[in-house]
DNA sequence: CGTAGACCCTGCGCGC
DNA sequence: TGCGCGCAGGGTCTAC
């Protein structure tokens, strides 16, 4: 599910909802995600405390609460943060539960349990080892082509994977490092080591114009997010190459292909992408 | 040092 | 209809 735009679509919509409300209780019904959820730290550094904001690093949502404390989700591949009536019933894999003082849940819900929750002090996050080998955040000054090339330099290996490397940029998943590449017409398996600078500008104007349109798409679909139900139009953002094998390319009508790269499918058009 | 592959785990869709 | 297989948006670790 989740890459940069559906944290980021999930942390708009939840915000207004969560600022001002109080974590009264946590409740953990399943520890064993990608890490151990430690129960214990968690309960002391959420309960009790008020919700002032809500940020997002890379795919981390961060829920920063009273007194300087964080707590940190991240989705994994399956994860599902929404909030539901108290008395709403369990889900199956719903993991963790933070208790509001308005009555409501806000739940975790994560049938692979590669996703995590972390308790964290809002001051050391940055020094915390899920964080401090992030680079550039995409959507924030400071991302450009120049960066990607002076990250680029004297690298080796195929730019899709370059693009997915957190300590280069974050938030780039599987599907948008597709999508990207197809929108600046580059080739997935090509170099960094042959990638010119007006092209890491072409890349890197790609990669925001890309989530920014995901981001803009997902939030039109979240109108009944609210409800507490958790439906969302994820799955309606519109993908030109992801999952499109065989389809024609909306440039020039040829086949979308698909590769494996480093065990993950990417989608190109050996056509328009060089 | 960089990269490829295995692995963590469950669910789903497809072909037979 | 049932079953086995491959594959799935995350990241980390090990072996080369």
């Amino acid at each position: 599910m989740p890459e940069l735009p559906e944290v980021e679509v999930l942390r708009r919509s939840l915000e207004p909802h969560l600022v001002g409300d109080r974590i009264v209780r946590v409740e953990v019904r399943n520890p064993a995600l990608r890490e151990p959820v430690e129960t214990a730290r968690l309960r002391r550094g959420a309960a009790g405390r008020d919700v002032v904001a809500l940020r997002r690093r890379s795919k981390y949502l961060l829920i920063d609460l009273a007194g300087g404390r964080t707590v940190a989700v991240h989705l994994g591949m399956s994860g599902r943060l929404t909030l539901a009536a108290g008395e709403a019933p369990l889900e199956p894999h719903e993991h963790v539960a933070f208790h509001l003082r308005s009555g409501r849940r806000l739940r975790l819900r994560d049938p692979r349990r590669f996703g995590l929750v972390l308790a964290l002090e809002t001051a050391a996050i940055e020094a915390d080892p899920h964080f401090a080998h992030l680079g550039v955040e995409p959507l924030e000054a400071g991302f450009s082509g120049e960066v990607l090339a002076r990250a680029a330099a004297g690298r080796r290996g195929p730019v899709k994977a370059f693009l997915m490397d957190a300590r280069v940029v974050v938030g780039v998943g599987n599907i948008y490092a597709s999508e990207s590449l197809f929108r600046a017409g580059v080739h997935p398996v090509r170099s960094v080591a042959r990638i010119a600078a007006a092209r890491w500008d072409r890349i890197a104007d790609s990669v925001v114009a890309v989530l920014r349109q995901a981001i803009a798409q997902g939030g039109t679909t979240l109108n009944d997010f609210a409800d507490g139900e958790g439906r969302s139009g994820y799955f309606q953002v519109s993908l030109a190459a992801y999952d499109r094998e065989g389809e024609p390319c909306l440039a020039c009508g040829g086949p979308v292909r698909r590769l494996v790269q480093a065990g993950r499918s990417t989608y190109y058009c050996p056509r328009c992408q060089r």
